[in-house]
DNA sequence: TCTGGGGTCCTAGGACCC
DNA sequence: TCTGGGGTCCTAGGACCC
C-alpha cells in the first residue's frame, strides 16, 4: 500500500540579493545586484527589467539605470542558508543540499507526522520566512526533477503541488528549458525540429530524440518529459573534483605571469584538499586563450599520476608542465585570459600517509609525487595550513605573491563557492 | 598469422548547473 | 554582452589487457 513518494524541492528567491534586502532595509523594494564587474544575483525588482545573473555590469546598468549595485555579505549568506537547511532537517532526515540555496526532501516517511506534501511545505515557507526573515519556494511532487520544475514554476515566493497523477497535464504546456540539463544548445537543436514544450517532448519517440540529442542526453530527456525519471534523494555526497581559477583579461601570458597564477591556483586548490584529508590522481588545466578582436577557445590538459597529490608545490609543477605543453601547441593564440587547475580522481589521504608517500620514493622528475623534495614540500604546508587555520587563509601568501592585481572576484566568494 | 569482442583506464572537449 | 568561479556528467578515440 506503500502510495508514490512524496519529493520536495526548496529553493531560496534570489538568494543573495534577498539576504541584502534582509540586512539592509533601505534596499527593501529596489532593484539591486550583488557583484562587482558582473551580476552574480540580481533581485526581483532588478529582474523585472531584464537584469539576470551573470550579466556584465554595464549592460545591466543599460536595462535598469536605477540598479544599485551591493556588495555581498559573504559570511552571511552562508551563515543564513545553513540555518534554512537546519529547518529542512526538522521535517525529514532524508535532504540532499545540491547548492548553498536549494535542497531535495524525500519526506515520504514524514507525512503520518507533518500532514501531507503540500502541508509540508507550507509549514516549511512560514518557518523560513518567520525565523529566518527569507522567501523560499517550494515545489512538491512524486519525483526529484518534478518538483524541481514546480519550484521553478512557482518563484518568486511561491509554492506549487503536482498533484500525483496529473504529472503529464501539468509539463505539457511548460517550454523545454525549465526540464533540468536543456541549455541552450538543447534548446536551440529541438527548436530546429519545432518542439518548443515539453509536451512535445514527451510525444517525440525516444530513438528519435537519441539521434538527435545523443545517448544519454536523448534517453533523460525522453524520461524526463514523460515523468519517468526517478533518482532517490541522497543525503551528503561529497564533491568528486576540486578546483580553481582565476581570469585576468586580456593579458600576454608571460612565464612569471603563467607561474604566479598556477602557484596561486595550486595553493588553493591544494590548502582545500589537505584541510578535507584528500589527495587527487588526476591534474586537469583549462587555458583560455584569446586573440585579439575574434573569440577565445579553451583547450584542457591533463595528467594522471601513480599517487595522489595535494602537495602545492607538485600541483603547480605539474600544472606548469601541461600549460606550458598546451601553449606551445597553440603558438598562434597568444593571449591567455584564463587559468584553471582541477584535482579529481580523489582518494582519503591523512597528513601522514602524504608525507609517506611523498619521502619513500626519490626521484629527480620535479612533477613526481615521490620527489626528493616532497617532504620538506609537505612541511611547508602544512606550517602554512596550521597557521590558516588558526588565523584565517589571509595570514600566509604563497610566495608572496597576493595577485590582487589579476583578480576581480574577492576572495571570500570564492570560499562561498567552495561549499 | 590474423581474426573477434569486451572491459577498463586515460585524455580532450563540450553541455549544463548554481 | 562573451563577462566569474566552482562544479557534474557525457562522448569519443586510443591504449592496453584478456
Amino acid at each position: 500500500m506503500a502510495g508514490p513518494p512524496t519529493i520536495l524541492h526548496a529553493d531560496l528567491d534570489a538568494f543573495y540579493a534577498s539576504v541584502e534586502q534582509l540586512l539592509d532595509p533601505s534596499l527593501r523594494g529596489l532593484p539591486i545586484a550583488v557583484g562587482g564587474g558582473i551580476v552574480l544575483a540580481a533581485s526581483y525588482e532588478a529582474k523585472r527589467f531584464g537584469v539576470a545573473s551573470g550579466m556584465p555590469a554595464s549592460c545591466a546598468r543599460q536595462l535598469c539605470p536605477t540598479l544599485r549595485f551591493v556588495g555581498g555579505h559573504f559570511a552571511e549568506y552562508q551563515r543564513l542558508a545553513d540555518l534554512v537547511m537546519a529547518v529542512l532537517d526538522d521535517f525529514t532526515p532524508l535532504v540532499q543540499r545540491i547548492s548553498i540555496d536549494e535542497a531535495f526532501l524525500d519526506v515520504t516517511g514524514s507525512v503520518h507526522l507533518f500532514g501531507d506534501g503540500g502541508t509540508i511545505a507550507d509549514r516549511i515557507r512560514t518557518r523560513v520566512r518567520a525565523e529566518i526573515g527569507l522567501p523560499i519556494s517550494v515545489g512538491v511532487a512524486t519525483t526529484k526533477h518534478l518538483a524541481k520544475v514546480a519550484s521553478q514554476v512557482a518563484k518568486p515566493d511561491g509554492l506549487v503541488v503536482v498533484e500525483p497523477g496529473t504529472e503529464a497535464e501539468f509539463l505539457a504546456p511548460l517550454p523545454v528549458h525549465l526540464l533540468w540539463g536543456v541549455g541552450p544548445v538543447t534548446e536551440a537543436k529541438l527548436a530546429s525540429r519545432g518542439i518548443a514544450t515539453i509536451g512535445q517532448l514527451a510525444g517525440s519517440e525516444e530513438g528519435w530524440l537519441r539521434s538527435l540529442l545523443g545517448q544519454a542526453v536523448g534517453t533523460k530527456m525522453s524520461h524526463l518529459a514523460s515523468n519517468r525519471d526517478h533518482r532517490s534523494v541522497k543525503p551528503g555526497g561529497r564533491a568528486s573534483s576540486v578546483g580553481a581559477q582565476s581570469g585576468f583579461g586580456r593579458t600576454l601570458a608571460t612565464a612569471e605571469l603563467l607561474r604566479a597564477v598556477l602557484g596561486h591556483l595550486a595553493d588553493r586548490v591544494g590548502g582545500r584538499l589537505r584541510v578535507a584529508g584528500r589527495g587527487g590522481r588526476t591534474v586537469t588545466v583549462r587555458v583560455r586563450l584569446a586573440k585579439l578582436g575574434t573569440s577565445s577557445r579553451s583547450i584542457t590538459r591533463s595528467r594522471t599520476l601513480d599517487q595522489p597529490v595535494a602537495a602545492t608545490r607538485t600541483l603547480a609543477d605539474v600544472a606548469e608542465t601541461l600549460v606550458l605543453g598546451a601553449l606551445a601547441d597553440h603558438p598562434d593564440w597568444p593571449e591567455v585570459s584564463l587559468l584553471a587547475i582541477s584535482v579529481s580522481n580523489l582518494v582519503a589521504v591523512s597528513g601522514i600517509q602524504l608525507e609517506l608517500e611523498t619521502t619513500d620514493r626519490a626521484s629527480s622528475d620535479p612533477t613526481r609525487p615521490g620527489s626528493a623534495t616532497g617532504s620538506a614540500r609537505w612541511a611547508v604546508d602544512h606550517s602554512v595550513d596550521a597557521v590558516r587555520a588558526k588565523f584565517g587563509r589571509a595570514a600566509v601568501g604563497y610566495a608572496g605573491v597576493t595577485l590582487s592585481e589579476y583578480g576581480s572576484v574577492p576572495d571570500e566568494f570564492r570560499e562561498l563557492a567552495e561549499r
